[in-house]
DNA sequence: ACGCGATACTTAAGTGAACTAGGTATCCCA
DNA sequence: TGGGATACCTAGTTCACTTAAGTATCGCGT
């Protein structure tokens, strides 16, 4: 992740969250995470396009090339069937998870 | 972490919330883990005393040997000064993290 | 009397995600 | 002309965590 960076692990579950409602190429999924995160969470090259490879290896996303909206050659994603099940599945281990190691820090 | 284990990064933190009301020795601070999040996370023995060395060494955590609630001897670890403060800025940083990613999450 | 599970701690070897830090190329704007 | 945004890539390193093994004591059931 970045800058102070965080938590290993969560990557993947970003990722395919930027691509749920349609195909985006890599740049802009990583733009998606630090806009809809308002700079929180700031992916660095260097782990994003690794991420990609593996999750498209694993069978969860699809490439294939397009232009991109400024007219230029970008590498799109698509979130495939087993990808968005394991975004579901993925995301309720983040759930459930988070909610523990609140219930942790909230313990008296 | 364990089980269907979790998310890299959160361990140091949970270790010295463990310790914040006084010392405690690595088997119970294990133990409070996992009860306190009723099984969610069950930290590896090869993950907990590492991560207890690892902490002592930063200055975050001092050792000493007493004896356990059963009449064994055991390595209690006290949260030092330094790691209250570190505890304070790691839970900043989790708030911050998990906040990040809920908004990422429920993004429409 | 014997073994098993809990208590309590240790560490070597391997995995793999993320970081660092470079690189390529195009386009627009000042 | 040069910098910043777009768009991608990867080799090398780091380091947390997993796997898996070990040591030792104690209490309990049978």
């Amino acid at each position: 992740m970045a800058g102070s960076d965080l938590f290993t692990g969560t990557l993947d579950l970003l990722i395919l969250k930027a691509v749920t409602w349609g195909p985006r190429h890599g740049y802009a999924i990583g733009r998606w995470i630090r806009e809809t995160t308002a700079d929180v969470l700031v992916v660095q090259e260097g782990a994003l396009y690794p991420a990609l490879h593996r999750l498209e290896r694993k069978g969860w996303l699809s490439e294939d090339w397009r232009e991109s909206e400024t007219g230029r050659q970008a590498k799109y994603y698509t979130l495939t069937p087993p990808g968005r099940a394991h975004l579901r599945a993925e995301r309720k281990r983040w759930e459930r998870f988070s909610g523990a190691v609140a219930r942790a820090l909230a313990a008296a």
